[in-house]
DNA sequence: TTGAGTGCAAACTTTTTGCAATGTT
DNA sequence: AACATTGCAAAAAGTTTGCACTCAA
């Protein structure tokens, strides 16, 4: 069984120090542990995820902790931050990471990923138009996925009808 | 100078009628007063604002009967809700607004809109491969605008970090 | 040694919920 | 008259802050 995120987490940590050393913030044991456990993981978690799992591991550390670290890692580009549309951020890693965006089943709420290149042209290209200098992007799609699985609620009745009834 | 809000307002109003109707829900004086309140609007505002708006005008409404009624404004799709990264729910109107998305900067938080073809069929290629059936999306891109007004301090300078580090 | 960083708890912000009163159907 | 909807206030949920203690530099 392969372990290629060993690697990853070793050329995370050593962006971590470069960083910390750079910003002259401190290289704490906590920093690295949550780092280590952000990167055992594969999927998207939130800050009570983190902080519980980390608890169940014996890791002694607290929420604040986790938060005030979060905001170090998506500063140093290491962790995403994401907003699915809840008031609950979600996170995860990316370095070593495929650029991806996310499509989400209003309905079962499952969420898988997807890989366009087009959208970086779009974000050049509106950037240039706009003036800005884009430095990343939040893409999702919500929809309801076709599995047996999911309640695929019919969606999209209210835009139908709403047409029917303005025209 | 010309209104054509109000026949947006209109057509909205129509809408969100025979939307209680379908739905056998009441028609009450709040959820029309919130429908007009918005549609005479043209940013994005969030719950407090509009709970606040209100107020001035000597309406009286609770902040419940706020978050219910964008609620049902949004099952009708009349009106857009987003997570603009921050904790706090952002709304617009949506009826007879064309489709856009959103660029952020990052330093003076203005929010501009933007519209690419594009985008859409991204959304219809995706869904079709991974078997979803996408009802809306949402796009937005984060950078730093060129105003002098904007602090506009040098971004990006981690992600180039982290590759000279991790080589 | 010193002050950045930590844990803990309290405070804060946004949203949801419970319940009695109201008013649409 | 019935009960969906409202206002209000309390509770919940997520995040931030204050402060005394700790430990990396």
């Amino acid at each position: 069984m392969p372990q290629p995120n060993l690697q990853n987490l070793d050329a995370a940590k050593r962006i971590l120090t470069a960083y910390l050393e750079r910003k002259s913030l401190r290289k704490t044991p906590e920093r690295f542990a949550i780092l280590e456990e952000i990167y055992s993981r594969s999927d998207h978690f939130d800050v009570d995820e983190l902080y519980i799992s980390m608890k169940n591991k014996k890791y002694r550390v607290s929420r604040a902790t986790v938060y005030n670290t979060l905001d170090v890692l998506v500063d140093c580009d290491l962790v995403t931050k994401h907003q699915f549309g809840k008031n609950l951020a979600q996170y995860e890693k990316s370095y070593g990471y495929k650029q991806h965006d996310h499509i989400i089943c209003l309905d079962c709420h499952q969420v898988r990923e997807f890989c366009d290149p087009r959208v970086q042209n779009i974000q050049t290209m509106v950037g240039d138009m706009l003036q800005f200098n884009v430095v990343h992007h939040s893409l999702i799609f919500y929809g309801s996925c076709q599995r047996e699985k999911c309640e695929n609620r019919v969606q999209n009745v209210n835009q139908l009808e709403n047409r029917a009834v303005a025209e």
